[in-house]
DNA sequence: ATAATATACATAGTCTGTCTATGCAATTTC
DNA sequence: GAAATTGCATAGACAGACTATGTATATTAT
């Protein structure tokens, strides 16, 4: 098929570089997070636009922990399962703030060619 | 370099799946148009933001080509230079309304999770 | 005059983020 | 006790934007 759309409903490329955007904004407003709640989150907030696939978060989370911008660390829950907690490192705070205002000046600078801003 | 920008000045995974629709909204409303005209006026309209590479437009160009959503020809001008020019089809039209529809309910989406739609 | 820049198109190859698909394991719900 | 949910993981496919390079003519600057 050569469809606009994939499985989630928006096209996939739409996303590129938003994602660790996403995952990076709502870990620093929890303090601390996982993966399986962000994308519940993530689908929740967006009124079920969003549908992250673990493919794609669980991937992101670990590049983001390897490159420093988040700190993760198990934890045994009561029911006896493992998580890992993320939370936010110094370094993360200041790439979110870059990564927000670059989304923020491209769309704007989509919104002045589509005339439509 | 490990920077969030590369040589455009933006993230290119940001780019990703709206190339075409600027290319097919700028000549829907031009008309006609040839490649290095679009780069320009996209550069032009976005106040130096946008900074198409050749091997960006020409290909993608070719694609909606392929795909039938744009028609070429190629016209021969005055100093003797080949221009290949682009005209939108019924159905390039088409796909054009949908990637409008998609950008703004993905940018609506986004913002619904950052908070700041 | 001639060197540099702008116009105009082309394409092979690289890179990388998202997806598909699959696997494991415990818990909860039907 | 079967199915769905929670929770994490990763190999491989895919595709779009980039880098780099090539061609050719025209214009501008020195």
């Amino acid at each position: 098929m050569d469809s606009l759309f994939n499985s989630t409903g928006y096209k996939a490329d739409l996303l590129r570089g938003n994602t660790e955007l996403l995952l990076l904004y709502l870990i620093s407003e929890f303090k601390e997070a996982y993966g399986y709640r962000l994308i519940k989150e993530i689908e929740g907030r967006s009124r079920g636009y969003f549908r992250f696939k673990e493919g794609t978060v669980y991937p992101a989370l670990h590049k983001l922990e390897n490159t420093g911008l988040l700190k993760g660390e198990w934890k045994r829950i009561e029911s006896g399962q493992e998580r890992r907690y993320y939370s936010i490192t110094k370094k993360g705070d200041e790439v979110l703030k870059k990564k927000l205002a670059m989304w923020q000046d491209f769309s704007a600078a989509l919104g002045l060619v589509l005339g439509s801003a």
